[in-house]
DNA sequence: GTCCCTATACTCGGATAGCAAGTGTCCGAGTATAGGCGG
DNA sequence: CCGCCTATACTCGGACACTTGCTATCCGAGTATAGGGAC
């Protein structure tokens, strides 16, 4: 059971696009890509998704790009994991209890067997812990705990690449 | 991300070996497989790293088969579902926040971004979800809940299987 | 000088290959029993 | 009749195809700007 790549790129890229919310500017995938250095067209299918589910916004043309749909503080990490995962838990029952010899009448059984209980409640338990944290808190702890150098080079290399950019 | 099919079929298994514990019979794959009526061969490869982990034990030759290796009690779904999975959490921090043009000496950042502390809190308590439970508690639910019919029939499946399998 | 129009450059969006992992199956290695043979 | 030996039937264990989903890439659709031309 493996997460694809494009969910911590997706959580960096939200993160980053939360950061540069009060610029009033589009980031498009291209520089969002340069700036986390993965494959441009790859993350763009991950921020495609995002935008489907409404956590941010897609705008074409030349100035185009994706910024924030709402604010950060109303934006989980749970959102943006279901965004990309879906809402269905990992584990699936597929009723095998009720298969083989010791079957008996399909509506006998409970409605829910024990296995499949622990496993959802272990899901759900997952859930809960990625919906306690918002990209502002991540923002928040981004901003104290990242070197200081590291968020001096970002914003100057993020005012040179948007220059010319200045939303009308 | 999807957890396998291996994964319900070896709860499954390992719960039904935890309520034949007493018998003192070893119960091969087959048995398991046609009891669940889920393919036997594969069904056998996640026996195999079951028995790889020390959770359950096998015998060869003509009365083996697969049988607990330690009681119920101290079996829990986790180590089952680690036996499979490995104990790797599902989230892989790529550390991209330390690439692009915002990078600095690797020394200079925290040991853990906020991000992967989010993700792998939530793969904490996931696993302390599914460490809470243990097999036993599973047999338990079963004896409680399962309908009697079905109980009734898998037993007397079973004790017809397993005639002539007396454990010298 | 001002307005409008067109060409352009840049963006997102979906459709198209390559690869790893999950899924399903097969055959060989190993062992306890059952039957036959010899004493 | 009793003990030993061999053949057998059954088991686990690892090696071999197939399908699904993740990874990576390409090309077409759409839009705001910039520049040039007409008035």
């Amino acid at each position: 059971m493996r997460l694809p790549e494009g969910v911590e790129w997706s959580l960096h890229s939200v993160s980053l696009l939360a950061m540069v919310a009060d610029l009033e500017v589009a980031l498009p995938a291209s520089k969002l890509a340069e700036f986390h250095d993965v494959p441009r067209d790859y993350l763009a299918k991950s921020l495609q998704q995002l935008a489907a589910a409404g956590i941010i916004e897609s705008a074409r043309g030349r100035i185009g790009g994706y910024r924030l749909a709402r604010p950060a503080e109303m934006i989980t990490v749970l959102d943006v994991v279901e965004a990309l995962e879906g809402s269905d838990p990992s584990f699936r029952c597929t009723e095998i209890r009720q298969r083989g010899p010791s079957s008996v009448a399909p509506g006998s059984y409970p409605k829910l067997c024990g296995i499949a209980a622990v496993m959802l409640r272990a899901d759900a338990a997952w859930r809960a812990e990625l919906a306690a944290t918002t990209i502002a808190d991540i923002t928040v702890q981004v901003n104290r705990q990242a070197p200081p150098d590291a968020m001096k080079k970002g914003a100057a290399w993020l005012q040179q690449e948007l220059e010319s950019r200045t939303r009308s």
